[in-house]
DNA sequence: TTTGGTGTGGTCTGGA
DNA sequence: TCCAGACCACACC
């Protein structure tokens, strides 16, 4: 028979997989490089684990009894499909196991338990890894990634222009961006006991903008409809007719959808956003948790932002307005809760409302713009789809990135470990960490700063750190202060693995510099780096980490070990070269600069020529000027704390009050005035500031705004031994009838009122004056007396009590 | 249902 | 009323 296929160039964005005819098929989801959405099915890829018979087992008729295995369970039988013996590299050892093929996908875990009862296998393998996934990573499939498809037409049930089933499949370069991102937002009210939502807007990147109402009198953007009920049908009807490939929400996992979910339930509807007829959007169990739309993309920007980017967004909040405004100067509009509310109760201003809804989606839309590079790049990566990977923690970008890797160089994954294995992880101490220098209080002049060059990850690479390498007893060079050391025969999966990434990454900034900022070119290139990045600075903590398959205690000691003695090195070669060290932490050092000595540039070559493997150190850049405090309490001066001003009269700021998240702006601006100035030596103009700020404060002048501490909520209400002021204005907040759900930042203000400061403590909206001493005593002073008392102002001279500045100065000078 | 350790500092709590 | 220690959140790397 001749076969009719086709070839095409497609990018895939969504991946999953549907059982037809008892068979278990891939669907892939993509876009063709002519603007056509495609899906193609794969039925070729069987599911399978691997078992490791007992310590001389007999191979072939334990084979044979496998091949023939068949049993009843939950009153179907199970069969194996066929079974193999494969060579494979086993906890660092090469050897004979068996790759046992199941039917169907939800079969392994049975025949894994059957074959079990027999004790004739020591261990089973790779069980857990989910079929569509098993398919990505051992095919090397990635979404986001284009690929030239072979393909034979054929007719499925989805839908889609382009119908087939795909023959063969080889990536192309390729940069053309083409994918649909449809964002939407929904805007809720309480009505009696349930939460009705009032309206919903869409926004495409391809200028689609519109909101659906129920109620006359909205703007013209608004699409007029009969009731709630018609607003779900209509928005799954513009879905479907705008068609996109990727969906994005800002928390759509905990709310848009899940309000959609039980509103559609409640209307006796139903909502079908996907491209199948089944499975409309719905929650999955397992490791993915969120709500997911079949045939297209749905990424829950809110969930790849808190969990991934988190530590590197300054936003006091995690809201969308607070990281959209941070990431893109795009701000929300101004509406609150209450004035929704408001409107909607008296059938007025509903306009604004469809305005503020709308610019909504658009914000999110514009973020996803900005984020997906990222989130692509990291699935590109790890071979997971976008939907995955934005749901995911840091071990689980990790773990898959090591699966792919381990599938591909003949290696056997270990196994998750047990609850109770964790369980017993954690219950260890924790292992020693890393170095930090005390620095002396102070403002210190020309500094030159140099840090290693990722610095775990080159320990690991460069002295073969690997959980099957270890060498206890007799070494030649054990591990700085431990005993025991690492082959360096062969070298080790996970200093294999990371070395790929570390050289990876350098040739593409390389190459980034190169290309033009704001190019898509440059973009992707950027993201890509952001990726490797990612996954190897998390390496390390992973080795570590209790949930770990690659767990080894051994190896997180011996790299933070590493780290010591390297720090300790580099600052005993500083101080032979007649450097001082103001400061250093895990990787990085402060030298004070010769004046007319050796250059940082020189020292850092130095350096470089007596270190051992990838390892490097880099020299970032001098400073004019630097300042570092003691200790709140106790003596000596504080570490993690401090500011630097360098040559552009750029401030850095690291540690301060000004860079967290639970203290005021009032303070938080106050001090950064108060850094400036010290910085440039301008110590009186910070002096009078801070009096100037107190004045104001006592004055009732300061604004509302300037006063609000937001303080998250980490864990259930009722879980606190110890009450603080952000719980307990949350559960006055709650006693009034404010929704406030764990994980929430609760922005609070220190009112007038008597007792502890807890008992003070208002939720921001609540709060009708404020605690000017508490302000002052609390906040303004610290965070300005941190760095102003170590230049010997006092906190009388700031109050201007006792003696009063001008009058004693000549005195003094006598 | 959580990648690691190091470190600071505010507030609460309970005993002297 | 004072103070030490526990609790808690958040930053640095």
């Amino acid at each position: 028979m001749l076969l009719m296929t086709e070839n095409t160039k497609i990018m895939f964005f969504q991946a999953d997989y549907a059982i037809e005819d008892e068979k278990p098929t891939i669907r892939l989801f993509g876009k063709t490089d002519t603007e056509k959405s495609i899906a193609l099915v794969d039925d070729s890829f069987t599911p399978y684990f691997y078992a490791i018979p007992t310590d001389g087992a007999d191979f072939k008729p334990l084979l044979e009894k496998i091949k023939k295995l068949s049993f009843v369970n939950q009153e179907k039988t199970i069969k194996v499909k066929n079974a193999i013996i494969v060579k494979k590299t086993v906890d660092g050892v090469e050897r004979k196991i068996l790759k046992i093929y199941g039917n169907i996908p939800k079969d392994i875990p049975y025949i894994k338990d059957e074959i079990k009862t027999w004790g004739l296998i020591k261990d089973k393998r790779e069980f857990d890894i989910p079929y569509h996934k098993r398919y990505l990573a051992d095919r090397e499939i990635s979404v986001g990634v284009w690929y030239e498809c072979a393909f034979e037409k054929k007719d499925i049930n989805v839908a889609a222009d382009i119908k087939g089933k795909l023959i063969s499949i080889k990536p192309i370069d390729s940069k053309k961006e083409n994918l649909k991102i449809l964002a939407f937002d929904l805007e809720t009210v309480q009505n009696k006991e349930e939460n009705i939502i009032i309206l919903v807007s869409v926004v495409t990147n391809k200028g689609y903008k519109k909101a659906i109402g129920y109620v006359k009198d909205h703007n013209k953007d608004t699409i007029i409809v009969d009731s709630e009920k018609a607003l779900i049908e209509k928005l799954e009807q513009i879905v479907q007719k705008q068609d996109p490939d990727i969906i994005v929400t800002y928390n759509g996992d905990s709310f848009d959808f899940t309000v959609l979910e039980a509103r559609a339930k409640k209307l006796k509807c139903t909502i079908n956003m996907g491209r199948t007829k089944k499975g409309t959007f719905f929650k999955k169990q397992g490791i993915f948790s969120g709500a997911s739309v079949a045939g297209r993309s749905h990424i829950d920007l809110y969930r790849f932002v808190s969990q991934i980017m988190r530590a590197t967004i300054s936003s006091e909040t995690m809201k969308l307005d607070n990281v959209a405004n941070e990431l893109l100067g795009l701000k929300k509009k101004d509406m609150t809760w209450e004035q929704i509310e408001e409107f909607w109760k008296k059938k007025k201003n509903l306009g604004k409302i469809s305005e503020y809804c709308i610019h909504d989606s658009y914000i999110t839309m514009k973020l996803a713009e900005h984020i997906l590079p990222n989130i692509f790049a990291l699935s590109a990566l790890t071979c997971q789809t976008a939907e995955d990977v934005c749901r995911m923690s840091y071990g689980r970008l990790v773990e898959s990135y090591a699966i792919k890797r381990a599938a591909k160089l003949n290696i056997i994954v270990p196994n998750r470990p047990t609850t109770e294995m964790m369980g017993e992880r954690k219950l260890l101490d924790a292992i020693e960490g890393a170095f930090v220098v005390e620095p002396k209080p102070g403002l210190h002049e020309k500094i030159a700063l140099f840090d290693f060059r990722s610095l775990y990850p080159s320990i690991i690479v460069s002295h073969n750190i690997d959980p099957f390498t270890i060498h206890k007893g007799k070494c030649k060079t054990p591990v700085p202060g431990l005993d025991f050391c690492f082959d360096t025969q062969k070298k080790g999966f996970v200093p294999k693995v990371l070395n790929e990434l570390i050289d990876e990454r350098i040739t593409l900034k390389k190459e980034l510099k190169s290309k033009t900022k704001g190019t898509t070119e440059f973009k992707d290139a950027y993201a890509k780096q952001y990726a490797l990045k990612t996954i190897s600075n998390a390496f390390y903590g992973y080795l570590g980490f209790a949930g770990s398959r690659w767990y080894k205690r051994e190896c997180a000691e011996a790299t933070t070990a590493y780290g010591r003695h390297y720090i300790h090195k580099i600052i005993d070669m500083a101080k032979k070269d007649g450097f001082e060290t103001i400061y250093g932490d895990t990787d990085s050092i402060f030298l004070k600069a010769k004046n007319n000595g050796e250059k940082p540039e020189e020292f850092a070559k130095k350096v470089n020529n007596t270190l051992s493997g990838i390892m490097e150190l880099e020299f970032e850049g001098s400073f004019v000027r630097g300042i570092f405090v003691a200790k709140k309490t106790g003596i000596g001066g504080a570490k993690k704390r401090y500011a630097l001003l360098d040559e552009k009269g750029n401030i850095t700021i690291r540690g301060f009050e000004k860079v967290r998240r639970d203290w005021s702006p009032l303070a938080k601006e106050t001090q950064e005035k108060v850094l400036s100035w010290v910085l440039n030596n301008q110590k009186d103009k910070a002096v009078d500031f801070v009096k100037k700020v107190i004045t104001d404060l006592k004055d009732k002048k300061i604004q509302k705004e300037k006063l609000g501490i937001y303080t998250q909520l980490k864990r259930n209400i009722d879980k606190y031994e110890q009450v603080g002021p952000h719980v307990a204005a949350a559960k006055r907040a709650i006693a009034r009838g404010t929704k406030i759900h764990t994980g929430q930042s609760i922005r609070y203000i220190i009112t007038n009122k008597s007792g502890r400061i807890s008992d003070k403590a208002e939720i921001y909206e609540f709060a009708k004056d404020y605690d000017t001493n508490y302000y002052i005593n609390n906040q303004v002073l610290p965070a300005s007396m941190r760095i102003l008392s170590t230049l010997g102002v006092t906190e009388d001279e700031i109050l201007n009590k006792g003696k009063q500045k001008g009058l004693f100065s000549w005195s003094v000078k006598k």
